[in-house]
DNA sequence: TGGTGTGAACAACTTCACAGCG
DNA sequence: CGCTGTGAAGTTGTTCACACCA
């Protein structure tokens, strides 16, 4: 009802689903959708969507469904925001780069990725999908110079929690954690965790126990 | 309390965490461990935790804890299994080549990467990480002969559900999915999805939020 | 008619708090 | 005493079902 009362984290979590339906929509000139529509395109129960929809305002209209233009409006107003993110990967290994490389601009063309950091010599100074690779010692200065303000974190877990703690220190104020440690960070800091291991491993004990 | 009694989705996915963890403290020579302990280490409440593993029995002795190798003995008896998993991964593009050279052994000794697949001629035949990518043609008969029943999907969006229904009539029994696709499988075949431009943008809407 | 927005019921999950046992 | 296992309470999330409106 207000855009003010607090969003539950379950829909938090579908947002970007949301989001990035309502852009492929508009991309394919659609322009109007149902809840049943983008029900059955993301796998979620229709009265879940107007729901989750409904704590932002009433966005639909009784009989019609979601103007796709106005909703988009509203993602980039409210949610988006207008602010540029400007990520780094710390890490650039198998993984750090191959999200170098990964299209992410596909949902979000509010982001920069503006630097990758190594500590293997061999790599430093490099370019990697055209984003530089700098040596760790860099990071500070960087940070503050480019703003930074979210890092990806795809580096050895033995100093994973020392790295947090230096990009912590030097402003950042979202971490994409892909190391199985679970990070110790000052509150207001962001941490998402995505654990490969771990997210493989479910699937095996689901496949057994189903 | 009984290990037949169905065990919630919560639960499911925490247990590769607690697994992990039991790993860890084996390779450690630590042989008991306390509810707490294992909550600060993975930020997860001790009653959940004590919960979680009451779904399986008494697993625990009061005043003591949980032993560390009768644990770990319970994880592979009854939610590992013996089986071995055999894996495929299907596009060894970016994610592809980063994923055959992770190193999920450190929690699971008892999966194999047996193959890779790729359309693009460049890289069929030639090997990633001790993997031999073979062409898509060859894929039917490679899941039957290597006993393959997991795969991991890191291929274009456009060919995933394609690819999704050869798997499942080759004889696949779980994949994983990183491609932003709902796949749409028959029933009993288990789909796990990581979309890893959604968990990024949900980083940045949090971020807007809190 | 075709759809939203939402009270109310329901279902799932978490946490408290403590009896009970080694 | 130290810790588990678990009823009971609390919290969060989902779904039903329908009034209401363009």
């Amino acid at each position: 009802m207000n855009s003010k009362k607090k969003i539950p984290n379950a829909t938090m979590k579908r947002l970007p689903l949301y989001y990035r339906f309502f852009k492929n929509a508009e991309k394919s000139s659609v322009d109007r959708v149902s809840s049943r529509e983008i029900s059955e395109a993301l796998d979620i129960d229709s009265a879940t969507i107007r729901r989750d929809f409904s704590y932002f305002g009433e966005l639909g209209r009784k009989g019609y469904g979601y103007n796709v233009k106005s909703l988009l409006n509203f993602f980039m107003e409210h949610i988006q925001g207008n602010e540029v993110r400007n990520v780094a990967i710390i890490g650039a290994g198998n993984l750090g780069s191959a999200l170098l490389n990964y299209k992410f601009s596909n949902i979000n063309d509010r982001m920069n990725i503006v630097a990758a950091f190594d500590s293997n010599d061999e790599i430093v100074g490099t370019s990697i999908n055209n984003t530089l690779v700098y040596h760790p010692d860099e990071l500070e200065d960087m940070v503050s110079r480019h703003n930074i303000d979210v890092a990806i974190l795809t580096l050895p877990a033995e100093v994973s929690q020392d790295m947090a703690e230096r990009l912590v220190d030097a402003g950042i104020k979202g971490i994409l954690n892909f190391t199985p440690i679970r990070l110790d960070v000052a509150d207001g800091i962001y941490v998402h965790n995505i654990d490969l291991s771990v997210e493989l491993q479910a699937l095996f004990f689901y496949m057994k126990h189903i």
